[in-house]
RNA sequence: GCCCGGGUGGUGAAACUGGUAGACACAAGGGACUUAAAAUCCCUCGACCGCAAGGUUGUGCGGGUUCGAGUCCCGCCCCGGGCACCA
């Protein structure tokens, strides 16, 4: 094998890593990105830095991004395709804690080797636009957003519910909620009421929901979009309290059945239960109130649990009849939707169902499905279509002609109206930890809660040792005295700072917006940059974001624009969810011992293998089963590639060579976009398996496009390659992704298949412009459809051009 | 319970708007080269019957539409993920 060199990932990957730093192949000086020319920003969701190093999901997540990115740079883009760190957060605070080591330590250092890692895998990073959230630089524009939205009215203070643990006197979050316990301690968790920061992202429910149709994304994530936001429309109705002045206001998508409400039931927390309540029965609903509190607030939501209440004693008057009905109070009712009241329909809504049968309360059917005896007992809640009855005037109406002649009916008599509802709520920013933003606003005695000047920005985050929560109760930062004095920016009375620090998805609501201004520090985006990029052409990311990230930034990205910072309101253009990586059919787990190393696997087989095996396991968008001996196929395959380009003869390329070559083109140029990489993979391997069949020496026209479509795949391979074949200016730079001529991918020789009454019974082969009489010929004439043919008559014949000929005998 | 995915050889998976099921790989078996091993190359590879030609059968299950169904329709089962007492 004269003088030809074996194939060393290690060197070929060590040394254009090093070129392309050095030429600067992949990063933008600030200059060039405010003057590219067809930009395409290619944004992937930027990881958590909260172990030691990128596990293998991250690893495949990043390739199948900065596949598509080098796709589209070889397609002539100008393609941004940043990476950072999303370091603050109680990922990498839980993570601190678990380890014990300072966060203002150990972050950093996990970054380092984040980093490490991603230069190694080859991604086309621009290292001089990297974002680290927990850079002064970056979060004093995370406080400044906070201070936008204030303004802008926005941002609130209120009460809210949170999970409590008595014993170690501290908030958690719900993931630290082991079945009703604490997840450190095991003491139950209740619930209590905290001050906290919030922004008002309801406000922006109908937008949010309206602008899901104009986005290019997966249809699964547009839906869990929808979910979530939750819209529900309905009516607000008002029951006059019974004895007194007032009215207790409910929320009910099925105004319809207005005649069959028999009970209320209020919230436990609704503020009109004390004035409900009357002395008999003040001890029971005290208690149960007591009762729910103790409940942690994941357990009081589940919905398989018995249902409980207590009667307050009061009665409120049902407006469509007249009727006196109980007001009970219970816990599944929620305080945070609708009113905090539902007029109950037991015999309509299966909770209410379970809640009269439970507590022996009248139950009235008001719609009937056809057939249906209407004084019948039921069962179990009818929720199904069909017509009013016992409805007074409105009997006979359908459902749907009821819901808008009873709303009607209350409009015209002020007693309710038509409503709208969104499950979404607002969005609660404030954490009680350390490892965050702190939340840029001064408490005042006399001002009240004063927003810090922008000059001031940033509020630092001081350095302590004792980041632990303990058992004070409130933040980390309320403990350092040093730190929270200070004076008031308003009137300069002594004063304290907020020791809440904001949640991790405020600083990766907006960090895509910062990457292309990253080395401004007069602004927190550069507003000609901003425009040139954004929004973002293409967002790839796991679907774990694919409610609460991408939600809060939509909602972000809104909120500036309606305040006059951007021009345009919807962040991600387009964006797509890569699947999960899994190993021999099981979820990788530290527990199970079946995490695969990215590092060992890159020490082993090189980083342009591992990539290609990734790309190469299953369709990009549903993930793959790992398994350690399929890396096989993609080694041989770039050894192959290897040989045959360093061996390839200074010549033509071959006529039959030639159509397998521009159908390969043509499958690699669809698929590459839509991301079915591993069918791109398999049609450059079928390539290379003709160009290489029997033995033939390929030429260098031959195997010089296949070297291109590889380099998104492996890139360092590729440059090697185009090196050898006599580039010397660099295939990012200079390669063009190769052109088809539909013309040449047409067979001239076509294979039928011959079906007789829809089954196989022979291939023919014809040429490509033969007609179907000629079709049928060379069909009768093929000996084993003649078999099935002879002596019966053909009835019908069915011709796909060029595919399959179905002859129906009888 | 609701909403998404998905179920195809021993394995990972292909199959464009219904049109020759299993591309491309892995594993396995056989062979070549080699002192040997590795590497490489060649062949076989859904099941059953058959020496072969070929036949039967086959894409989770049961029906249906169609000349023809992995693909469409109806009714189920199983696996993965998300949401969930949202009135």
């Amino acid at each position: 094998m004269s003088g030809i060199d074996r194939y060393d990932a290690q060197a070929v990957e060590r040394k254009w890593q090093a070129l392309w730093a050095a030429r600067g192949t992949n990063t933008f000086t600030d200059e060039a990105l405010a003057t590219a020319k067809d930009p395409f920003y290619n944004l992937m969701m930027f990881p958590y830095p909260s172990a030691e190093g990128l596990h293998i999901g991250n690893i495949y997540a990043f390739t199948g991004a900065d596949v598509h990115g080098r796709y589209w740079r070889l397609r002539g883009k100008t393609v941004f395709e940043p990476i950072g760190f999303d370091a603050f957060g109680i990922h990498s605070e839980n993570y601190a804690l678990k380890v014990g080591t300072n966060p203002n330590d150990l972050i950093p250092r996990n970054v380092e080797n984040f980093t490490r890692q991603l230069k190694r895998i080859g991604g086309m990073f621009d290292w001089d636009h990297v974002v680290d959230t927990t850079d002064p630089r970056y979060y004093r524009w995370t406080q400044w957003i906070f201070l936008k939205l204030f303004e802008g009215g926005l941002v609130e203070r209120r009460n809210a519910a949170v999970n409590w643990c008595p014993s170690c006197k501290t908030v958690l979050a719900n993931e630290q909620v082991v079945a009703g316990l604490c997840e450190r301690c095991d003491t139950a968790v209740e619930q209590r009421q905290f001050l906290q920061w919030f922004f008002k992202i309801g406000q922006y429910a109908e937008r949010l929901l309206d602008n899901i149709a104009t986005l290019d994304w997966s249809d699964s994530t547009r839906k869990a979009q929808a979910n979530w936001i939750g819209r529900s429309e309905g009516a607000e109705v008002d029951f006059p309290i019974e004895g007194r002045k007032g009215a207790v206001r409910v929320f009910t998508t099925r105004p319809d059945t207005l005649f069959g409400a028999t009970y209320m039931v209020l919230a436990p927390e609704h503020p009109l239960v004390d004035e409900l309540t009357t002395p008999g029965q003040r001890d029971a609903v005290d208690a149960y109130r007591t009762q729910v509190g103790k409940r942690d607030l994941i357990e009081r939501k589940k919905t398989d649990k018995q249902k409980t209440g207590v009667f307050t004693g009061g009665h409120c008057v049902n407006p469509i009849n007249g009727q006196a009905i109980p007001v009970w109070i219970a816990d599944y009712v929620l305080m945070e939707y609708g009113t905090g009241a539902i007029m109950a329909v037991p015999a309509h809504d299966e909770r209410d169902f379970e809640f009269a049968t439970t507590f022996d309360l009248p139950i009235v059917r008001v719609i009937a499905g056809p057939g249906d005896d209407a004084s019948a007992p039921l069962d179990a809640a009818f929720t199904d279509d069909g017509v009013l009855v016992n409805s007074g005037d409105f009997d006979g109406a359908s459902v749907e002609d009821g819901k808008r002649r009873i709303v009607g009916y209350l409009e015209s008599r002020g007693a309710g109206t038509a409503k709208v509802n969104f499950r979404l709520h607002d969005w609660c920013v404030s954490r009680q930890r350390y490892w965050g933003p702190p939340i840029p606003i001064v408490h005042c005695a006399d001002c009240g809660a004063v927003p810090v000047p922008e000059s001031q920005l940033p509020v630092l985050l001081p350095r302590i040792e004792d980041f632990k929560p303990d058992d004070s109760g409130i933040s980390p930062l309320a403990r350092v005295k040093s730190w929270f004095e200070t004076t008031c920016p308003s009137c300069g009375k002594a004063a304290r700072r907020e020791t809440d620090v904001s949640d991790t998805f405020l600083d990766s609501a907006w960090y895509f917006m910062r990457y292309p201004s990253a080395n401004r520090d007069d602004a927190p985006f550069d507003p000609q940059v901003t425009s040139k990029w954004l929004p973002v052409h293409s967002y790839i990311g796991g679907n774990e974001h694919a409610v609460l990230h991408l939600m809060y930034s939509r909602f972000v990205t809104m909120a500036l624009k309606d305040l006059g910072h951007i021009d345009f309101e919807e962040p991600f253009t387009r964006f797509r969810a890569h699947g999960l990586i899994i190993n021999e059919g099981m979820k990788m787990s530290k527990s199970r011992g079946n995490v695969v190393v990215p590092d060992t696997l890159i020490e082993q087989y090189g980083a342009d293998t591992v990539r290609m095996y990734l790309m190469f396991l299953g369709p990009y968008e549903q993930g793959g089963d790992y398994r350690d001996a399929g890396i096989q196929g993609p080694t041989a395959f770039l050894a192959r590639l290897w040989q045959s380009v360093l061996e390839a003869e200074d010549a033509p390329v071959d006529e039959a060579v030639e159509r397998k070559l521009h159908q390969t083109i043509a499958r690699v140029t669809s698929q590459i976009p839509n991301l079915h990489y591993n069918t791109a993979i398999a049609a450059l391997m079928e390539y290379l398996n003709v160009v290489r069949a029997g033995g033939r020496k390929p030429s260098r026209a031959e195997v010089a496009p296949i070297i291109v479509m590889l380099a998104p795949f492996a890139p360092h391979i590729a440059e090697e390659l185009y090196e050898r074949i006599g580039h010397t200016e660099g295939l990012f730079e200079t390669a063009r992704w190769p052109q088809f001529d539909p013309a040449k991918i047409v067979e001239d020789v076509l294979d039928i298949g011959v079906q007789v009454n829809g089954k196989l019974r022979g291939r023919v082969s014809v040429a490509s412009d033969a007609s179907e009489a000629a079709v049928v010929e060379a069909a009768r004439a093929n000996e084993n459809v003649a078999r099935f043919i002879d002596g019966r008559t053909i009835r019908k014949q069915i011709y796909v051009a060029g595919k399959l000929l179905n002859l129906v005998v009888g």
